[in-house]
DNA sequence: CTTGATTTGTACGATATCGTACTATATAGT
DNA sequence: ACTATATAGTACGATATCGTACAAATCAAG
């Protein structure tokens, strides 16, 4: 028998990784030409951080492998979402850039997303998001941290 | 530019979903025979809720295709963590029991996790997660309905 | 009962994810 | 400058995830 505390911090994250599984499986049925979560969010992020950034720096905003982030731009790149360039300052690297139809691409999937969000945000606040994200932030930068 | 509620949003499923990703790789450091997150989160529904379901319930459960949880569940059969019989009230479907070896690894897994568990509750007080519990269920349940 | 629709599970194929190993470049220590 | 070490990205292979299509069993309507 696990102490309560575990059983805790197991429902925490059972609940959260469900959550992040029906976000996903949401926000792919919004997204034409099979265009997937990570791509959009890549896209996203590009936006809304800055673009020039390497591969490398992106796949450690999102947390995953470098191998991973490579897969995802590739695809971004197949599509003509982001243009990929050489490094002057360091030729190992690369940076990512945005292109018009990537910006075109990711502003009519947020229009299209309009009104789920405005469906949810009658289930669940915009208050309430702002309550819960300090914690999230919170448990995110633990988790990172905490990487060994 | 999207408005401010589609930002916040936003922010909040990509928090949820790095967390997911964090969460999973810490969790899967600690298992041992390439046992991976989703089957031990299975394991451990078998014990929590309740054994004796149907490959059906448990990808409810979960919120994933139950192709996926057919995968899932020959991955623990192999193991040798489970059995799966037959069900006498409806032959279409099957039963799955938790086996003995299947129990003992995962109190054995819970228990390689206190530490770290004591180390994020250090960080993350029990108190959060209780606090923050209430509004994750009402997100993944207003999810889980919202699935047309 | 019989027929048609529904439900449960699986086989199969496409793609995503990620670990290992490698190449090219950069950096540090001498 | 030279060598050892570290870093950025990729190729490749293993496995996870999931959609489509299917077979078997059940259920509903008559």
């Amino acid at each position: 028998m696990p102490d309560p505390n575990t059983r805790l911090y197991f429902e925490l994250f059972n609940e959260i990784g469900i959550i992040a599984q029906l976000n996903r499986a949401a926000l792919e049925r919004h997204l034409t030409n099979g265009m997937v979560l990570p791509q959009f969010s890549v896209l996203n992020h590009l936006i809304r951080v800055q673009d020039g950034r390497t591969p490398l720096e992106l796949a450690n905003a999102f947390q995953v492998p470098k191998t991973t982030m490579t897969h995802t731009l590739s695809g971004l790149e197949k599509a003509g979402f982001i243009d990929v360039k050489a490094n002057e300052r360091d030729k190992r690297s690369k940076l990512i850039w945005i292109t018009e139809e990537g910006r075109a691409f990711r502003d009519k999937s947020i229009a299209s997303l309009g009104p789920e969000i405005a469906e949810i945000s009658t289930a669940i606040t915009p208050e309430q998001v702002q309550a819960a994200l300090p914690f999230l932030k919170a448990l995110r930068e633990y988790l990172d941290a905490a990487r060994d």
